[in-house]
DNA sequence: GGTGTTAATTTGTCCGGACATATTTATGGC
DNA sequence: GCCATAAATATGTCCGGACAAATTAACACC
């Protein structure tokens, strides 16, 4: 027997799920019971449910209780979205302008701590924008960019900006960004907000909050977009990875 | 005593969530031990560690063996999970269940061509149903889901189903989709859906359209998902891709 | 033949115990 | 004080059993 290191239920898993990939289990299929496992590999029940657990939480399995459990993929698949241009993300895109109305050191309070999942009473430069198709046409997004503020050169030169930002792209750091989590949520625009993107009062709008971190979970940005509901659509594609 | 009809272990793992909420386990402290969460609640170890899992799994709390089970967020990190394969896509898993109200065979008209972006004049199955995490719960999504219809034994069987949709997974062919498109935008629920989802009249509203499609880009599925703005949240983590 | 009821099957929940392994704390010797 | 060792602590792994709940299959009935 080779050493046994890895645990009994992780072996299990690992055999599982060899099976299903060789297609000794097909997708659509019922896998074995957790008796009949128990019974072919002398491992108690407890065991064979820690092991099937595993496929559950790769959603290479489905269970059902007084079903069983149902082989749903393959192998463990993954859509990577594959982000090939920081700009992509931080929608520098090239057809689109910002024009910064403000930038100001501020310190995260609780709400704002809420917002962007940041510590409070930490500082930051706080650049607030509006982004247009063309130079002076109506806005579709108001954007509030944050970065963690310290003496730095950056932080004085993202004080500084007063127009356009495209210069300081690269002085973000952007290439070290390792993990891009968003969240979306659909909003009643304030009064002010709707005025500013020109639309009826109390319009629907579309909240974007992006955490830009590094490889160490590091918060670097945070972004909060808002967009009108109404003319306004989030897309995006993900391929399958194949590895 | 209110009905207790939840199980023990999960009726734990929500008490220690209000506890974690309610500040009396602050982040950075540990947990009781697994041994004095027995003793306190009356429950054995198994129960414990099935209540500690599921905080796990929320990315709350952190265990290591030997020192303990530390909390590192007050909340559940996102409501809704990470998109990472084909299933969380479909949102089959997890703990939501979908109620199917109905399955009729359809001619697609210019406004649903329009919507998943398919060929007018096709025949579809068109699938209403409503998503809720719990059986006969309030729903948190409508659903409608789209497949192309033709004579063959999937149309059928589709267009049968009443209750689960579980069996059909296999023949959806999922594990051919090479590509998910999405598309989200905020729109104000119609008197209907609002009541469905049981919110005020006009409420704002998430909808989410996804297009599934093959290695070909041949449009396999489509699905138009209706979140309630209020308390609903879509958020996403992607990660960068190395090599 | 369809239909409602019962029985069998299968996963879900929960308990008890035992030992392994990683971590922290206490202990001694220097 | 420092360092290696031992003891205590806490989670990880694994076993056994029992009953509950959901699903499916079998069956009697009309």
């Amino acid at each position: 027997m080779p050493t046994n290191k890895q645990p009994r239920y992780l072996q299990i898993a690992n055999l599982l799920r060899q099976l299903i990939a060789k297609g000794s289990h097909a997708v659509g299929t019922l896998l074995p019971t957790e008796q009949q496992l128990c019974d072919r590999y002398r491992i108690s029940r407890h065991t064979v449910r820690e092991a099937l657990r595993i496929l559950e939480q790769d959603q290479m399995v489905v269970r059902r209780q007084g079903s069983g459990t149902m082989v749903i993929a393959p192998a463990r698949r993954s859509f990577n979205h594959n982000i090939s241009s920081v700009a992509d993300m931080l929608q520098y895109a090239t057809n689109s302008r910002l024009l910064v109305v403000s930038s100001t050191r501020i310190r995260a309070d609780d709400s704002l701590a809420n917002l962007i999942d940041c510590k409070a009473g930490t500082d930051y430069v706080h650049i607030h924008a509006l982004r247009s198709v063309e130079k002076g046409g109506t806005p579709f997004c108001i954007s509030d960019i944050y970065r963690v503020a310290g003496n730095d050169e950056i932080t004085k030169r993202l004080l500084a900006v007063s127009d356009t930002i495209y210069a300081l792209i690269d002085e973000l750091a952007l290439d070290q960004i390792s993990t891009v989590e968003q969240k979306i949520s659909a909003t009643t625009l304030t009064a002010a907000n709707a005025n500013v993107l020109r639309v009826p009062k109390s319009s629907v709008g579309l909240k974007i909050v992006r955490r830009y971190m590094d490889a160490n979970n590091q918060l670097i940005l945070a972004a909060v977009n808002l967009h009108p509901g109404a003319n306004f659509q989030y897309s995006m594609t993900l391929k399958h990875h194949k590895k």
